[in-house]
DNA sequence: TGTCTCTCCGTGAGCGCTCACGTGAGCGGT
DNA sequence: ACCGCTCACGTGAGCGCTCACGGAGAGACA
């Protein structure tokens, strides 16, 4: 596919065309003052005719202001991350950024692509990121990077901290508390291969540990991050373990998938079985019954990424970005 | 806000403190041949240690390639549009474009203001615009511009044009085969100060009056394009009309919403009411019962409007470009 | 010793634009 | 006639980089 390209029409060649200097050109096209408004008209007729368009490279070489962001997610379709795109978008609308998308589909090769890719063509990161390669990689080049979910990472890059294990807790204990001891896990499989930290997880185990609940391995299961997959495990789940009374889903998405495919199954809940998501998104609120969850600020989560970007790009050092946490809330609505 | 961003390190200063030239410099950050791999690594050393990044702006004037695309919606956390932008970002991808992604939640100003910006930052535009100023504007300029629906306009402005009108049929007729003589709808308000053309609201006046079913203009609310909405037009249809057998709705949003009200009120669904929407969002499988839709490929749809974009690129002119049509298709699920 | 190749590196030009000037014409005031 | 001013416009420089060259030095071979 050769995009072969129009060549492009200089402010020059407008100039020439009209009789007039570069200058003039630029006077008329910025729409600035000291030029005569019949020379305006003149020249700007002639460049629509024409079809000049002045360079964004020229341009953007001699004004050094007009700052792109790179905003990296996972996967659009996923309801997470419009969520954050929205608080994202609308903190660098604020201050006259752009914002690039760019898509990894949380796999390590993308996300790598992504990185290099950045380093190109953005003035700042702000990123989700699963592969510690990937944010290693971000991270120790010279471009200023903040991380959507720095998870248990080092303080010194920047990013915002959901804080999960709170979240989790808050979660569990509440399932526990209720009288919930059969309680599963459906986790993101992406995590299998990343070799994160601090994950739900291993959270999902410490908490129960504490309750001293002991859990086998194979009440976790493993989901693909979408309600299909979140349904696909939990029949998995039921196949091994008939009796669970309550699921701690990774996501809602999970927990949707599951719920659905559960009810589908015959059982009623949260009778026979609870479902308890993570992330609180809206569309938790349309299935049957409405999903318990705990909720994460999304939209706030964009917002401070990009506060942060922009103390970055103001000159601050990284380890002065001050730390910032995100608090899951339990949304009790009836599924738990 | 002073984003005072701090003075930018160059490659002639790079250069300078590492006792070569710019050009060794530049062959060391490409990656290029021609380098002693001992000066290579001294040079990424200082490099790293001074900040030094290349300027794309500087980069972008030379190497006239790498493309952007402005991506223009109404509202990202509308699931309608995170399908399309996927489409848009999948087929801009392959082409090694970049994305840029603007919100005008639908508002004239702000339509307005986003085509303006547009003009000055990207080389191509792909746009869902209501108003038709914003489009007038937008095709006005020498900027290579596709519609994302283009609606019933002149053929000469390049986009995809969706049926809505052989959608909004299918479905009428399908409730009208099944009995329903009393259908409201429920239209979008956004399109009330848009003096947009062929809308669904007119496309549903002409096949109701085909069939020989008068509607009185009551029968259709205005709803704003949510889920909640939907739920608020809902209650005050049934206000009005308590006997509404069948509700169109503009698009499945606001189909849901409308839904979600009238079982909360004790509609049975679809025994006493029927809902019927547009769009085909995926959320519409999980309401109960599961919603009966107008199918739209979202996705396709954003993949063929980067194509469009790219032949605008490659030097086509507008009138050259194939007419694109989106088929809405009929997805009987079971809320209708 | 000459010259031929190969490796490494530097130089000038130019991408398309804006900014800070400089300039000349026109005009009113004294 | 002179000054001073405004208005409209042009000129040179430079933003930071890459591309197409050209050239020095080292080693190989006759």
């Amino acid at each position: 596919m050769p995009t072969n390209r129009k060549p492009r029409v200089t402010i020059d060649q407008v100039a020439q065309a009209t009789g007039v200097s570069r200058q003039t050109v630029s006077r008329a096209i910025n729409n600035k003052s000291e030029i005569d408004p019949e020379t305006r008209r003149r020249v700007l007729d002639a460049a629509q005719a024409m079809g000049y368009r002045p360079s964004r490279f020229a341009r953007g070489l001699v004004r050094q202001d007009l700052i792109t962001v790179g905003l990296v997610i996972a996967d659009v379709l996923n309801p997470f991350f419009p969520e954050v795109t929205a608080g994202v978008l609308e903190a660098a609308e604020r201050r006259g950024w752009q914002v690039v998308v760019y898509n990894t589909g949380s796999e390590r090769r993308k996300e790598l692509e992504v990185v290099d890719m950045l380093f190109d063509q953005v003035d700042a990161g702000v990123a989700f990121l699963l592969h510690h390669e990937a944010i290693a990689k971000a991270t120790a080049g010279n471009l200023p990077f903040v991380l959507l979910d720095k998870g248990g990472r080092a303080p010194a890059v920047p990013g915002v901290r959901i804080d999960f294990e709170g979240g989790a807790r808050r979660g569990l204990e509440y399932l526990i508390d209720r009288g919930h001891r059969r309680i599963a896990m459906l986790d993101d499989e992406a995590y299998l291969s990343a070799e994160a930290q601090n994950t739900r997880r291993e959270l999902y185990l410490k908490v129960m540990g504490e309750h001293g609940i002991p859990v086998d391995v194979d009440w976790i299961q493993p989901a693909h991050n979408s309600i299909d997959g979140g349904a696909a495990a939990m029949e998995r789940l039921l196949s091994a373990h008939r009796d669970v009374t309550a699921v701690f889903a990774y996501n809602d998405l999970i927990a949707i998938g599951a719920q659905l495919r559960a009810r589908a199954l015959g059982l009623r809940v949260p009778e026979d079985c609870a479902f308890l998501g993570f992330d609180g998104l809206s569309i938790g609120e349309l299935v049957e019954p409405p999903l318990t969850t705990l909720h994460i600020d999304k939209r706030r989560l964009g917002e401070i990424a990009v506060e942060q970007a922009a103390l970055l790009l103001g000159g601050m050092s990284e380890d002065e970005i001050p730390e910032a946490v995100i608090e899951p809330q339990l949304v009790v609505r009836a599924s738990a």
